[in-house]
RNA sequence: GGCGCGGUGGCAGAGAGGAUAUGCAGCGGAUUGCAACUCCGUGUACACCGGUUCGAAUCCGGUCUGUGCCUCCA
């Protein structure tokens, strides 16, 4: 078995993964917060951890996946107040419709997909841990967690805390006793969603929110915490100072999770993605003009820690390949194919090697020639395989191709014709009579192939 | 200011002391009536300057440059 190694952003090195229980693998990435259609970004940190999630599951017996939403926080409260519709129409809304997006891009669901409105109690629980073993004090509604009690603090991001003062940008509120505290419980007020607590009524701090449902669904610790670069601080080191605080071992940062992975971000034509540049690409958007598969392809094209700059020329080249393997495919498929076959070694090599999965596109890649070359059965069977577990490759190759496909803007009679008086014509040698058919049926959206069985066509 | 991550051939993008990455595009060829599809062949690439080494894109030092985070953020 390939030895999987990731980098880990606790100890910033690459480390060979070393499961707490090899019988069953824990793993936890932050998902969205759902008050809009989820972006390019949104997308890779799903398809990244699926396809992580997905070898694992090739390498240990069990593996569960937890990918949370976050449907309760301050900028859903904003667009409920913004759109006049219900918090909770609008956290279904994007939910589903961030589920049925990452579906189009090939993504498994979570084994676990918890909401943070369901696990209130849970954070309640731990805030009041945290009160209790003096990590945490209650001031003018709020409940603060206080940074200085928890000497290892910063260990994730490597930010010292006389640093993240010096670098503070945000007014301090008067009630914090620390600059660097942070927020576990806050008071809602009037319409807002609030739930019953020690403290009063209110609602629970971001932050607090991840650590709960991690804890509830997992148990501490956990082999794997996952999420966007973004979120290493202060987001994930605020979940290790109240998890390793309240349920962990307070000198040990890995008492929470043993590994940290963070994806790369997503820039758009080079610029960084936002709402005041006006360049937020949404996935919602893009499965309606591409591919799903494409646009996985797009975003497993570099390797997930690095940044990936989102084109359109990076969306067709990516198509292109797909087009490529697929004929390759295409050529070879008549040849049955083993279910049962074992992961071919270049390919697994890569993806444990910290999930390149750039490598392992091209080990796809070669193993796609050797495959049409040799039309071995078992080097097809290999392909798929590995196809399999990137999530490509899973549509059939006519259909992809779009080689006899049918639809309601193509009337394959007329084309079949036009094809048996190109035949026609050409058998005449009049060539300029099956160029003008061939041209017409481009016009139509569909190119022509000559074989030696015979012309084929499909739509482009 | 602090903490990071980069700078590889026309483009995308791996590699991290000594091999051909790979894909797309281009060019040449095979095939074709011509094309398309496919196949074969084809690249002065490693920001710059020093250093270490028998040997550096890969290690060290410096310079330039891009970019991210610093309590909204995947």
């Amino acid at each position: 078995m390939a030895e999987l190694k990731l980098y880990n952003s606790l100890t910033r090195k690459k480390q060979v993964f070393e499961p707490i229980d090899a019988s069953h693998i824990r793993i936890y990435a932050c998902g969205p917060t759902v008050y809009s259609y989820a972006h390019i970004g949104n997308a890779r940190m799903a398809v990244v951890f699926d396809v992580l999630s997905r070898l694992l599951r090739g390498l240990y017996p069990k593996v569960t996946y937890v990918s949370n939403i976050t449907d309760i926080d301050d900028k859903i409260i904003k667009a409920a107040q913004d759109s006049g519709e219900k918090i909770d129409v609008i956290t279904k809304k994007y939910a589903d419709i961030y589920n049925e997006d990452m579906a189009s891009l090939g993504v498994i669901a979570p084994d676990i997909q918890p909401r943070a409105t369901a696990h209130i109690e849970g954070m309640i629980d731990i805030i009041k841990v945290l009160i209790e073993k003096k990590h945490a004090y209650e001031a003018d509604g709020h409940v603060l967690f206080h940074v200085p009690s928890f000497a290892e603090y910063g260990g994730l991001s490597g930010r010292s805390r006389g640093e993240q003062i010096a670098g503070a940008r945000v007014e301090v509120a008067s009630y914090k006793r620390d600059p660097a505290d942070f927020v576990l419980w806050k008071p809602s007020k009037g319409d807002k969603p609030s739930w019953n607590s020690p403290w009063g009524d209110g609602r629970p701090g971001w932050h607090i929110e991840c650590s709960a449902m991690a804890a509830a669904h997992l148990g501490l610790p956990f082999d794997i915490h996952g999420g966007g670069a973004d979120l290493k601080f202060p987001h994930h080191e605020n979940e290790i100072a109240q998890s390793c605080c309240a349920n962990g071992d307070e000198s040990d940062l890995a008492s929470f999770s043993k590994y940290w992975v963070h994806n790369g971000f997503v820039t758009v034509n080079g610029e960084k993605m936002s709402k005041s540049l006006g360049n937020v690409v949404l996935a919602h958007d893009l499965v309606k003009d591409h591919e799903g598969e494409t646009l996985r392809m797009t975003l497993l094209a570099a390797h997930y820690r690095q940044p990936l700059d989102w084109t359109d020329s990076s969306i067709a080249q990516s198509k292109k390949t797909l087009d490529h393997l697929y004929q390759n495919l295409r050529e070879i498929a008549d040849i049955e194919i083993d279910d049962n076959t074992a992961l071919p070694d270049s390919f697994m090599d890569a993806l444990c090697d910290d999930i390149n999965t750039p490598k392992a596109i091209a080990a796809l890649s070669e193993l796609a020639k050797t495959a049409v070359e040799t039309r071995s059965a078992a080097l097809k069977s290999q392909l798929i395989a590995a196809a399999n577990l990137l999530g490509l490759l899973q549509h059939d190759p006519d259909i992809w191709l779009g080689y006899g496909v049918t639809g309601d803007d193509i009337n394959t009679d007329h084309i079949e014709d036009l094809l048996h008086q190109r035949t026609d014509a050409r058998s005449n040698k009049d060539f300029a009579r099956s160029d003008e058919i061939r041209d017409e049926l481009l016009a139509m959206g569909i190119a022509i192939e000559d074989t030696p069985s015979g012309a084929i066509w499909k739509k482009i």
